[in-house]
DNA sequence: GCCTACTATCAGAATTCCCGATTGTTGATG
DNA sequence: CATCAACAATCGGGAATTCTGATAGTAGGC
C-alpha cells in the first residue's frame, strides 16, 4: 500500500492511497467462493484462515463492495459478490492464457506440474512417467498428490491439480480422459480362507466378514454386482480408509477384500492369501484433465508422456 | 515463493516451487513496454528502477521467455514479448473491469482519482469541482498533477490519469473530450512599453523582445498567426518553462508574451502590465478522458461534476 | 577519450505478509 | 439449558518479500 500526500495551491490537502488488487487475492477469492468457508479454502491454497481472511477483507474495502455473507456455515456469496466473482475469473482466465501462451513461447516447459495419483506409483508406471517428464523438460518440477479417485477428479475440476490418474468412470463433464490400461479385480482373502474361498458362490462370500472398500471408490460398484442376487447382503467387519491399509487388513486375515490381481500376485506365490476363482472384474484406469485447457502444452505434454509410459510398458 | 519438498514411494525427491505472476509484475510490464526504458517506467510508477528491474527479470524467470532485449538505449520488445504483452493487456482489462462493475455496485465511488491540471486552480474552478466530487462521493480521494496540456492528454492516453483540463484541440482519438470554456489570450507587455503598444502592428510587435511559450504549447499557434504575413519574425529573448514563470517574466518587463486575459486583468488594474489592442485570440478549455473509459463510473461521475462546476461559474 | 544514458546487482532497510493463539458468534446436540 | 463443534475476526510477533540507494558495467554520441 502506497500513502502519498499532496499540497497544491488550495486550502485543503489531498491524500491518496493506492492499494491495487492482486492476483493472489483473486485466486483467494474463487477458491473461498467454490469451498464455502475460509478454512477449506486455507487448505486449498496451502495457507492459514487468518492469511485468507485478510485477503478477502482488503478487496472488499478496495472495492467497497461485500462480497461474502458471513456465517457460522461458512462464506456466502452476497448477489454483489455473485457478479463480481464472473469478473476475478476473467481475470484469472486472462492470466492463464498469458501463461499458456509464454509456455508455447518457451518450448520448453517451466514450473511445476501436479499430478494426482490413484494408486501405487509402481502400478501407474510413475517412475517411466518421471523420466519421460524430465527428459523433454528437465527445467518442470514435478509436484504428486496421492486421493482416492472421486475427489482426485474434483481436484482437476477445481484446477488444484494439472492431471489425475483415477479408476473407473468419470461423471464431470468438464474433465477429459484418455483410457490407459485396465486392472484386473479379484476377490482375495488370508490363506486360513483358502477352503472356503475355492469352493465358494456368491450367496457363501456374502458369509464371511468383508472389508469395507474406500468411500465412493469404484470398487463398491463390484460389491454390489457380486451380491446383486444374493438376499442376505455381506457383513462388514472393517473399515479402510485407504487402499493400502485395506490391503494391510486383508493380508493380516481380518477380512475378505477386493483387490487388483496385480498386487494381489506376490502374496498369493508367498501363501500369504488365496484368491476367489469365482468370478474377477476389469477396472479401466484413465488420465484426466481438465478439457478447456486440451490445447495447453502442459498438458499436452503431460498426456503424452502419460500414454508413452504406459506404451513402454 | 513457496517451497514443498514430497517424498513418495519412489527414490527420488521432488521439489516444487510456485512463484505466482502477479498484477504489480504485468502493469510493470506494460509500463516498461510503452515507455521504452527502466528509467522513465519507474518514474511513471513512482518507485525506482532496481524494483522495475526486478520485476522484470522474476516475470521473464517464471514465464521462462526473454520479453526483452536490453540495449544501452533501453529496453525493446522481443518477438515473443510483444506477444506476451498482448496477454498482458487482456488480464489488466479484465483487472480494469472488475474495478468498474465493482464501482458500479458500490454505487459510492472510492478509491482515487487523478486529475491533471493544466492552468491555475483557479481558472479551473477547481475548488468547485472538489466540492462537486466530495459532496457525491465522501470515500473518494482526489489527486492532481499539473502539466501542459500535450502531456496531460498523453498520460491520459496511458492511463496514468483518469482525466484532464487541456487547452486547444486534441490529436489523440483514444482521447475524448467535453468543451467547457474559452478564455481569451491577448499580447501582453510590462507598462514600460505602454505607447509601443498602444500603436503596434504585428510587425512593430515582431521588433519587440519576446518570452518563449512554453513548448508544443497551443500559444505557439497564436505566434505563427499573428507573424504569419510578417516578414521578420520575432526574436525570441526568453525561454519560459511553465505558465506561472512565463508570467513573472513578463511582469517584471524581460519581455512580451501571450497571456489569458483573466490572468492579466489584476496586473492592468495595477498598472503593472498593459495589453496590446490589435487581436486576441480565443482558446478552448476542454476536458479530456479515455473513450474507452466513457461508461466508467468514476469517469462519468469526475465529467459531471467538471460540467457542473463550469455551469455554475 | 570522455561523457551520458541505460541496466544489473548488491546489502541493508522498510514494508508486507503470514502464522499461532485467542475471542466471539451461532447452531446443533445431549 | 448447558455443552460442544464449526466458523470468522483480530492481534502481536516473526518471517518473508520487496524496495531503496549506491555502485558497477556497457554501449553510443560528441
Amino acid at each position: 500500500m502506497v500513502v502519498c500526500s499532496y499540497y497544491l495551491e488550495l486550502r485543503y490537502n489531498i491524500h491518496l492511497w493506492i492499494a491495487d488488487m492482486e492476483l493472489y487475492q483473486l485466486r483467494t477469492l474463487v477458491t473461498v467462493a467454490d469451498a464455502g468457508n475460509l478454512t477449506h479454502a486455507a487448505e486449498r491454497l496451502y495457507t492459514s484462515q487468518p492469511a485468507i481472511s485478510a485477503h478477502v477483507k482488503a478487496l472488499e474495502q478496495e472495492l467497497n463492495v461485500k462480497l461474502f455473507d458471513r456465517t457460522p456455515k461458512g462464506m456466502r456469496l452476497t448477489a454483489h459478490g455473485k457478479i463480481l466473482i464472473e469478473k476475478a475469473h476473467s481475470v484469472l482466465n486472462a492470466a492463464n492464457e498469458l501463461r499458456i501462451e509464454a509456455s508455447m513461447l518457451s518450448g520448453e516447459l517451466a514450473g511445476a506440474v501436479k499430478i494426482g495419483l490413484n494408486t501405487n506409483a509402481e502400478f501407474l508406471q510413475l517412475s517411466k512417467l518421471h523420466d519421460q517428464l524430465i527428459s523433454k523438460s528437465p527445467q518442470l518440477k514435478i509436484q504428486l498428490s496421492e486421493g482416492i479417485s472421486v475427489e482426485l477428479l474434483d481436484e482437476i475440476r477445481r484446477g488444484s491439480i494439472d492431471g489425475s490418474f483415477y479408476f473407473g468412470s468419470n461423471s464431470l463433464k468438464e474433465v477429459e480422459s484418455i483410457y490407459l490400461t485396465s486392472a484386473n479385480i479379484v476377490v482375495a482373502g488370508a490363506s486360513k480362507w483358502k477352503d472356503q474361498l475355492n469352493t465358494a458362490t456368491p450367496a457363501d462370500l456374502a458369509k464371511l466378514p468383508w472389508i469395507y472398500p474406500v468411500p465412493f471408490c469404484p470398487y463398491h460398484d463390484f460389491v454390489n454386482t457380486l451380491f446383486e442376487d444374493v438376499a442376505e447382503k455381506p457383513k462388514w467387519t472393517a473399515d479402510a480408509s485407504s487402499e493400502s491399509s485395506m490391503n494391510v487388513l486383508l493380508r493380516s486375515g481380518v477380512g475378505i477384500a477386493l483387490i487388483r490381481e496385480d498386487e494381489a500376485q506376490p502374496w498369493v506365490d508367498e501363501g500369504l492369501i488365496t484368491l476367489w476363482q469365482g468370478q474377477s472384474f476389469s477396472l479401466p484406469l484413465n488420465f484426466g484433465y481438465l478439457k478447456k485447457r486440451k490445447q495447453d502444452p502442459l498438458i499436452r505434454a503431460l498426456v503424452q508422456s502419460v500414454q508413452e509410459s504406459f506404451e513402454e510398458a
